[in-house]
DNA sequence: TGATTTTCTTATCTTTTGTTAAGAAATCAA
DNA sequence: TTGATTTCTTAACAAAAGATAAGAAAATCA
């Protein structure tokens, strides 16, 4: 995908945060970078710190983590949405997962050099300070419902929420990475999908 | 509490994320509000919007929701921290849940008309910026501990993290809602505890 | 294509949690 | 203090999830 069309199609995608007049854009612009992932490529490895505040043009990724051996998939993000380690990337902490490419995905990315270079530039530095708090409550609302599922939903209920996003990306998602994400095993997921299949039969089948 | 300890205290504790010459201080401050509520009041309720941005002085919070007559616990927020409904205070939507004391609780308040006020504040704008983003991330780098401790961690080793937070309060939490917190019935709980009092004897009692 | 590897499902058994109900303990108010 | 109410613990059973292993299905690759 080419760099111009990926900066318009970013610029177009984050204009509710942050809008620009032609020579803002042009300084903005300046700090940003775009890069392209292959299926299984890192974003950012565990125990690396996070160093970029990206934004996904097209693909998907997954954050998972090995501890003791077993994998642990966190989250998901698709595209049109921002992607980061965001306590590694605030604190400076490493970070505790992988972020994972699903598939061949592209980006729009700010490092956190470039972040703090634009949080002093006279042009930007106002602007960005807004993008960089509306951001980060983006995320805020990201978790607050993503916690509210595990507080008050089964994992029958999450996968259930899942496949009503109609992302048709979820349906290509190994489904071990599904299991992790929502919060079991795969073979308990396994008997999940028995059993809302069972429960729903398809309307040429009688139920006996 | 007298109002103008509190609102020394707070400048004392976020001046990690906001400092002042006295001019600016002065600003700021007046559109502070102090507020004391009540054993079991409740600093927001579920259905309306959630127009403040406090920071508990002294006391603690529950984060809590009657979903079809059962009460769930889904955070708790104690002394030292800030609170609010996030999303809903971000996007003007109606809280899920009611925000209570759980004891006398002292909190020096922003109301969002405030601060809004203060981003167009000639004085204030820029910091206030600031102060806002710094304030979304730390909701950030919280949100994203706990829903690790939701994917990671079984509710036996959560109760535990909890405990040894050290904060006394939670001794004087009622079990119930610390299992709310914990994502589990109170039953489960007082199974759990009894399980860890049965591996931990103490050192006068043998076990035979 | 066919062989190999990976992924997914199923089965069995164990552990944990949920549900309901009953009794003990603690709290609160008169 | 006493009685009433609420909270906490325990028990018994049902439902769900974890662990392990084995087989089926799908994907990968030469």
């Amino acid at each position: 995908m080419d760099t111009t069309i990926m900066l318009t199609l970013y610029r177009e995608q984050i204009k509710s945060l942050i809008t620009f007049n032609d020579e803002e854009w042009y300084a903005f612009a300046s700090f940003l970078k775009v890069k392209k992932l292959g299926k299984n490529e890192c974003f950012v490895e565990a125990g690396k710190v996070c160093k970029e505040l990206a934004f996904i043009i097209k693909g998907a990724v997954r954050f998972c983590n090995s501890i003791d051996g077993i994998e642990i998939t966190g989250y998901f993000c698709f595209e049109n949405s921002f992607v980061t380690s965001i306590k590694s990337y605030l604190t400076g902490e490493p970070c505790l997962y992988d972020i994972k490419a699903l598939e061949e995905t592209f980006f729009v990315s700010i490092s956190k050099e470039n972040m703090q270079a634009m949080l002093l530039h006279p042009l930007l530095s106002c602007k960005v300070e807004r993008f960089g708090r509306l951001v980060s409550e983006k995320f805020n609302i990201l978790f607050e419902d993503r916690l509210k599922s595990f507080i008050v939903k089964t994992p029958e209920e999450r996968y259930l929420d899942l496949l009503e996003t109609g992302k048709d990306i979820v349906k290509r998602i190994p489904v071990q990475y599904i299991a992790q994400f929502i919060g079991i095993t795969p073979v308990s997921l396994s008997r999940i999908r028995k059993r809302i299949l069972e429960n729903t039969p398809s309307p040429n089948k009688t139920k006996f």
